[in-house]
DNA sequence: CATACTTATTAAAGTAGTTTAATAAGTATT
DNA sequence: AATACTTATTAAACTACTTTAATAAGTATG
């Protein structure tokens, strides 16, 4: 109740982020088109085109072909004005990507991690890739560990960092738009950014990794985190009468390795039942290293005798890496379009 | 990606619905609060005050004691200005409620049921009672079935109205806005407008019935629908080895009540443990006719067992019948307080 | 009781968008 | 080739908010 309302001076940094959003998605635009798809004015779009393409943050691609009248010019967004960095907390290192504004990657690379060896070691090495890449304007940093709004609240095995505000921290050190996100949450979010957009569906990414289970959840669109940083940790869910998802997973030395798989299934499906239940997601992700095709379709067919295949989750396998880097990259990148400049 | 942005014509609605919504929920404001609360100007405030002033829309509750300088003169919202009514559709009836923008309630009364009768009977009901109060703006419909966008998906033993769009029957018939919630949405809505504004927290209403349990659920304050419209079916949760959430707190015919008891309380345990792993939620609420403290203590204790006690939600009775017309009634209101004159 | 100081209100100028009309540049038709 | 018709762009008038300055109405103090 009663916040700030959005006033006539936040409209330029809307309508930036609007035109930079719908040139990046749509790949080019003309002036009209930009027009009718953000529902800002030919003039003001006109206005801002005018001052983007001064400072080199647009390309021109030429006329179009004339649909009757007189030929519209074309814009598209360069996407090498800005660059974005990732950057993957673990335990023993920081490896890091340089990309630009279209996601193309500049440059790969590993630091010392700040973990293990403490975050002045860390932050000389960012300072070296702004100096370098002067055209860094934002920074995505994907940790191990529970996160809310910038703050690590929870990574296991290095409690000296819990309660430390890493966005705040690089914030006002560099001067430039943080953010800080979970890596199960970045990779669903990867995974939301690369498929075709429906409208805010829910998606749940199911990981098995050393360290037990975990899931990154996304309702209506938006990540779930829980109210003590608890959500996906999916493992404590108990699925029957003595064990918990954890330890039906867990493979049970000197058994049948038959019946131990079907009995795996078994757990994930009931797993599937009960997200289905609850949440009754879109679609359900898992890692491509830890499932195949035929998993797949025996744990689809598993769930099924659980709840009716109609509300049960699209399962696929996707790379998780992959998604990972592409959430970074995702939360990077807001940031940039974000720029009221 | 790329939607509308809010043009300036779309402030005056805007500051509208902030003036309202902050006189509403603080009682009283003066013109200087008013402008510091909602960050929009002292003469832009000035001039929708006056006019809502002058439409009776205000009222003026003379001077604020002086604080050193010129006393304010001090406003607050004419609860009686606008009026809406909560309709709750039942199987053989439909119980009305009409208040104002207070939540003051002028009239309860019940009306033939359209589910049975028909939706013309309902619809003649409704013009009556719009016609004893003009002043009615806005119908809030609680509906026994899923519910997505205003349009019913599913009722069940009602099949001739799925799919059936309920919002635009009645907004194209009367010209009033209408909005249409699931009943167990609309309570755990209710229930979440009461409490003291945590920011957006995650809650599930947990409800049993006759017709097997079911469950609302807020993320992060936001109605979770799912798929397809299939979540907060929490019967088909599978907790044990041969039996899902229903099948466990089904009363077993001819067995001990005291290991009954217990048994149940086990289930309601891990749904909790359940929910707590995948959402973590602040709080889960239990219809007060359903439980007791003696059974929420045991509930908690039981779950402590799955999960560790401070991740899990804090547990609490409510009043369904109020919380689910509470949620209607701030359904309704929001449409109210959201009218563009 | 006059003066200094607060705070509320009113008035005028400024800013940033929209709307509407005019112009420019092209295509299709006779 | 001249005319009608489209469509893109530019220019001018308009709208609605904000900012800043001026004024009004009150309190506290020497």
């Amino acid at each position: 109740m009663s916040e700030k309302i959005s006033t006539p001076k936040d409209m330029k940094k809307e309508i930036l982020r609007g035109i930079r959003a719908t040139l990046l998605s749509c790949g080019s635009a003309t002036k009209v088109e930009l027009s009718e798809k953000l529902g800002i004015s030919f003039p003001t779009i006109t206005k801002f085109i005018h001052q983007m393409e001064e400072a080199g943050e647009l390309l021109t691609l030429g006329l179009d072909e004339s649909s009757g009248g007189r030929r519209a010019q074309r814009y598209a967004y360069n996407p090498d004005y800005q660059l974005s960095v990732a950057l993957f907390l673990e335990r023993t290192e920081t490896q890091y990507t340089i990309y630009n504004s279209m996601g193309e990657v500049k440059e790969k690379g590993i630091s010392p991690g700040f973990l293990l060896d403490g975050i002045e070691t860390l932050a000389e090495q960012i300072e070296s890739l702004i100096k370098r890449f002067p055209r860094i304007g934002s920074l995505a940093f994907g940790v191990p560990g529970s996160v809310n709004g910038g703050r690590i609240i929870y990574i296991p095995g290095y409690e000296k960092y819990h309660d430390f505000d890493l966005k705040d921290h690089f914030e006002t050190r560099f001067k430039l738009p943080v953010v800080v996100e979970n890596d199960m949450n970045a990779a669903v979010l990867g995974y939301y950014d690369k498929m075709d957009v429906q409208d805010n569906p829910s998606l749940v990414y199911l990981y098995f990794g050393q360290n037990g289970p975990g899931a990154g959840i996304l309702v209506n669109g938006n990540v779930v985190r829980g109210s003590t940083s608890f959500s996906g940790e999916v493992s404590f869910v108990p699925l029957y009468d003595r064990r918990n998802f954890q330890q039906a997973i867990t493979y049970v030395e000197g058994t049948n390795a038959a019946i131990n798989e079907a009995d795996r299934i078994d757990a994930v499906s009931r797993l599937i039942a009960s997200l289905t239940a609850i949440l009754n997601p879109n679609a359900v992700i898992f890692n491509r290293d830890e499932v195949n095709d035929r998993l797949l379709t025996a744990i689809s067919a598993r769930s099924a005798s659980y709840i009716s295949k109609e509300h049960l989750p699209k399962l696929t396998a996707s790379d998780w890496q992959e998604d990972y880097l592409n959430g970074l990259k995702r939360l990077g990148l807001n940031l940039l379009i974000s720029a009221d400049h």
